[in-house]
DNA sequence: GGATATTCAGACAAGATTGTTTTATATTGT
DNA sequence: ACAATATAAAACAATCTTGTCTGAATATCC
């Protein structure tokens, strides 16, 4: 409804990073198993939040991807700007490309303070609440957790 | 951020076909003229809104589009249960396929509220009130109006 | 009533964008 | 040197958007 796949992805990955110990960079490889994801694409998009300042990434052996800062300082918003692009909060519901305050269409005002909902949720929502939530036990991240039963997914 | 172009597209064509007078057809030519959007796609929309029962269509000479019901019979969310497909309403933010409240992603329950926000304003917001916004001169239903300064466009 | 112009209907395909996979290359620790 | 890993680029596939063409239906004109 809201998010592309590229976008799902990627903040899927890095609350799974933000369960992990941050000490040792996280592998492209285990994070895809883990959410159930095709690696090559994770890793493109890994690779794009690197180059955007929000991962570290290192090669080799022992590399991998960890968080740039502390998951108490990232936040949902922070990846969107990064997956969807820079205009992602601008949107005009009907497409308009002009679409303010002085030049609205007919739904702008009845629009702007849903999208301000949504946008204060984005930037309220840190990677660390997230992955305590994850952590509790009581939410899941994907929908087959650790791949199995691979077969029977719809 | 939120809608596809089709789905843009059909609000903006129904939205202008409440401000016509409702005895004559509107032709999809006048529409996709006045909006400034191709009229071969825009022809696949409205025919797929007349399959759903939102629109009467009439061929031959005189023929055209019409509204099904008055404009404040249909509201936003009539139509992009159509354009959007009826899971338009039930999606989760991260994507996954089984997103309730006994099986949640860690966003759901911050994400819920605001959906509701959502659905709500499709659901109050109908064709008659945004016409009647778009009658008052105040807003715009496109870029271009009239698709006069076309080439002016960015 | 038949010819004609107008208009929607539907099939098909081109182009653009997004999503996915494959292959090759560069870097690093042992 | 070797193995593990990220990086890059390219190939492939699917979906979305747009355009073209042919056919079918209908009102108007003669």
């Amino acid at each position: 409804m809201i998010l592309s796949r590229t976008s799902q992805y990627a903040v899927q990955a890095l609350i799974y990073m933000a369960t992990q110990p941050s000490a040792t960079p996280v592998l492209n490889k285990d994070i895809a198993a883990k959410l159930g994801v095709p690696a090559p694409y994770l890793a493109k998009i890994l690779q794009n939040l690197a180059k955007g300042n929000l991962l570290f990434s290192f090669r080799g052996r022992l590399g991998g991807f960890c968080l740039r800062e502390g998951g108490d300082k990232i936040t949902l918003m922070h990846i969107l700007l990064l997956t969807e692009g820079p205009a992602f909060t601008q949107s005009c519901l009907l497409g308009l490309k002009e679409c303010s305050d002085e030049t609205a269409c007919p739904l702008h005002f009845r629009w702007v303070p849903v999208k301000k909902k949504i946008i204060d949720l984005l930037q309220e929502t840190t990677l660390e609440k997230l992955a305590k939530a994850v952590e509790s036990g009581k939410y899941r991240l994907a929908d087959v957790p650790g791949q199995l039963f691979e077969q029977f997914k719809v």
